[in-house]
DNA sequence: CTCGATTAAATTGCGTGCAATTTAATCTCG
DNA sequence: CGAGATTAAATTGCACGCAATTTAATCGAG
């Protein structure tokens, strides 16, 4: 009986899905960051980091589709770490530009097996890895590192 | 250059546009949440309860992925917002069952538009949006269920 | 040069998520 | 039957995520 609440199904939609597995994932992160001791959180964060050295908390707002009130107790808690500074731009005082330490660097190598760690649970052959990458990047928006 | 960091870049990660993309939905539901007076956790219990009617706190945390300790403040604020009553088992204390209420059941037809109004913005072909659900029931269910 | 507008972070408040523990009820097995 | 094991929710504590507001610095039109 595919009556007019049909579409209201859990099962039909897409976003819960997304969601459900969104969480899963994170969820596996869990024992493999644990080692590290990074929340998901973190670990993104310092992915940029390590990526890029050194950036304002804006510039990491945008690139981790974050604002200010999720990423100052973040960005302050890996500073307590010690794998980044947080320091006043001084041709700007209002950035706030946050710079990975050697520790944060050391770090990297520590966190080089993450990766396969999780992929390796996932799965999924390589289509359909770069068939999921390319609807989630339409769903996110379209830039895009 | 492709050095031993490559894997480590959040641009090479399915984890990262998941994790991005279940938050922008998510985003997206919220204006048009917003009228019925619901959040996304909120709306997708309700879509279980207009589904099933009762249920035990146990089996809609099987259905939602979410444990008691998501789920009580959840099913008090529905209780609280009238759609849903929480009642013990008589025949087992420890279970709780909650039932929809025909208030819970009127905001049924006021949530029917919600689905379309999230699908349009998301601008994906029907064969993507078969694709893209296949990958992820694949993720969820990899080791449950 | 100045004052209102804009901008960047921080703060506040609320609602999740989830691990760990607690409480209460039920089950199991001797 | 009865004590220990198991089970279902609730509770506690921590870390997001994000809207809204606040604070401080900079910009820019007049």
């Amino acid at each position: 009986m595919d009556n007019k609440y049909e579409a209201l199904r859990l099962c039909n939609q897409l976003c819960f899905p997304l969601y459900a597995a969104s969480k899963e994932i994170i969820r596996r992160y869990k024992p493999v960051l644990d080692e590290l001791e990074l929340t998901y959180t973190q670990y993104i964060t310092m992915m940029v980091m390590w990526e890029h050295g050194s950036m304002s908390v804006k510039d990491m707002g945008k690139v981790l589709y974050l604002d200010s009130g999720t990423l100052t107790p973040v960005l302050k808690k890996l500073e307590q770490k010690g794998f980044i500074t947080r320091k006043r731009d001084s041709a700007d005082e209002r950035v706030l530009v946050v710079t990975v330490t050697d520790e944060g660097m050391a770090l990297r190598d520590r966190a080089l097996d993450v990766p396969a760690k999780i992929a390796c649970t996932l799965e999924l052959s390589p289509e359909e890895a770069i068939m999921l990458a390319g609807i989630l990047r339409k769903i996110i928006g379209e830039q895009e590192d």
